[in-house]
RNA sequence: GUGGUCUUAGCUCAGUUGGCAGAGCAUCGGAUUGUGGUUCCGAGUGUCGUGGGUUCGAGCCCCACAUUCCACCCCA
């Protein structure tokens, strides 16, 4: 018999880290709410058909398959035995996956309820996702996401609103961040005035790298992938950009003027800044042209949030899509979403120490008593504080008072009702007061309001 | 997927050249039969991650696997 244990990258959450959770989690869905969106939820598996072939290369092999139920094997001739590798057996055992991320099953989603969906469709989801990567700091193999999305327009003011959505989360959780900004079609100008228009990713992977392995580093990843030098000594002086948004767009407009893709994504971040100027945004927007993003769907506007004060890979990240319910089918549908990493957020939280001092599921109240009959007096009482909204608890065991005492005192429990045969008779109890020590015989009516002060 | 690292009581960790398994905290009981957070006294706890190997003898040496954390790859 070996201890118990969890799969690797998976954890458990104590009520203490749930509460800290449902923090994060009820701040960024109050201001979801607060600009429109509605929640959904998907399966935890889907089709490995809807999966499959969604996040490149590298995504397919992080996808966590589930294993035909039923007896699997005997579907296998002899023949298929004989010259099966570990990859094409997956197929022929498993037809379904645990969800990688939210974005993907969203666009099946939409597909797949088009007819009850009001066109442009705002929605939220907040739910697991799972990835058969190997799990470091901030990398687990489960783990939610928080995603918000617009399709059914491609207004650059969803854009703007979900940049001040992200400005408005971080605002009330009380992290300081900066947005980076950049867009896909300037990156797909920047490959094309390179004459490398088909090396687009390539490309993109390299100079995401630029923060970490510097220039140097992207050069020789760059040559390595085959570029020719002279193409990657023309896109030198383009990753050095200097200057302030507006002088580095100005800037950009002089390097992909031959390029039309690259102006529309020039006049597209145009757009996004001035609209985010004219709603108000404060939030702190770099326009980051070593950007990319791994995920392939994204066509427009790219972003990602990192936060100031802490060493933290990015917190929210997300893109335009224009055509992602395509592979379903349902072509010239334009998306825009992000999704904020809660259990990063947590990180910086926990490393910021930025937790609210109450919380709303600590319970108030403790009934502590001396016997049966006592016990049976206390559940009168706790039911009438609990109809005015007062979280209360009543000791379950007979025993000393001392533990009962303690057991408040552990769980941080701020008042205890403490009740005897005395209380009783006189229909009181011995409101205590587990922070100042200090007591009170009060009547039992007049609990809610002594404990609300 | 590649390379490295960690694992000993519920938790955090000591453990010497290979020779009886240790501490602090927590828990439980008592000092105190109607009062917690401070104090004092007492008690219990181990498949030393798992499986194999070397040895008279392994927590310690060797191999495999799992796990933790880290750097790549990639990513929230």
């Amino acid at each position: 018999m070996t201890r118990p244990s969890i799969p690797k990258g998976t954890r458990d959450f104590t009520p203490e880290e749930m509460s800290r959770r449902n923090y994060i989690f009820d701040t960024i869905r109050s201001v979801f709410r607060l600009y429109g969106f509605q929640q959904i939820e998907t399966p935890a598996m889907e089709n490995l058909s809807t999966l499959l072939g969604k996040y490149g290369e590298e995504g397919d092999k992080l996808l966590f398959k589930i294993l035909n139920s039923g007896d699997w094997l005997s579907s296998l001739s002899s023949d298929d035995m004989s010259y099966l590798t570990s990859n094409s057996a997956s197929t022929l055992i498993s037809e379904k996956g645990l969800r990688y991320d939210l974005t993907v099953p969203f666009a099946r989603f939409v597909v797949q309820n088009r007819d009850k969906i009001q066109f442009p469709f705002r929605r939220y989801q907040i739910q697991p996702v799972w990835r058969a990567d190997r799990p470091q700091k901030g990398r687990y193999r489960e783990f939610y996401q928080c995603d918000v999305d617009v399709v059914g327009t491609d207004s650059l003011l969803c854009e703007t609103e979900l940049i001040q959505i992200v400005e408005e989360v971080y605002r009330r959780l009380g992290i300081r961040v900066c947005l980076h900004l950049n867009n896909r079609k300037i990156l797909a100008g920047i490959a094309e005035i390179l004459g490398e228009a088909e090396r687009l990713t390539d490309i993109t992977v390299a100079i995401d790298k630029l923060d970490k392995i510097g220039s140097e580093g992207v050069n020789q990843e760059l040559l390595a992938k085959g570029l020719s030098e002279d193409t990657v000594n023309r896109l030198q002086p383009i990753l050095n950009l200097q200057g302030d948004n507006g002088e580095k767009l100005g800037q950009l407009a002089y390097i992909l003027k031959d390029s039309e893709t690259g102006m529309k994504g020039i006049e597209e971040t145009k757009e996004v800044l001035r609209l985010c100027k004219s709603a108000g945004v404060k939030l702190d927007i770099m326009l980051d042209i070593s950007l990319a993003r791994g995920l392939n769907y994204y066509t427009g506007a790219i972003f990602e949030v990192k936060a100031l004060d802490v060493e933290m890979g990015s917190i929210t990240g997300g893109g335009r899509y224009d055509n992602l319910t395509g592979i379903f089918g349902m072509p010239g549908v334009s998306g825009v979403g992000i999704s904020f990493g809660a259990d990063r957020i947590y990180d910086v939280l926990n490393q910021l120490n930025l937790y609210p001092e109450h919380s709303s599921e600590q319970t108030q109240l403790l009934f502590a008593h001396f016997g049966e009959a006592e016990r049976e007096y206390c559940l009168t009482i706790a039911n009438a504080l609990r109809s005015k909204g007062i979280n209360t608890e009543v000791y379950p065991d007979i025993c000393k008072i001392k533990k009962q005492m303690n057991y408040a005192d552990q769980k941080h429990i701020p008042f205890v009702a403490i009740v005897g045969s005395d209380e009783i008779s006189s229909g009181t109890v011995m409101l205590k007061n587990m922070l100042t020590g200090e007591q009170q015989a009060v009547q039992s009516d007049s609990i809610a309001e002594i404990i609300t002060l």
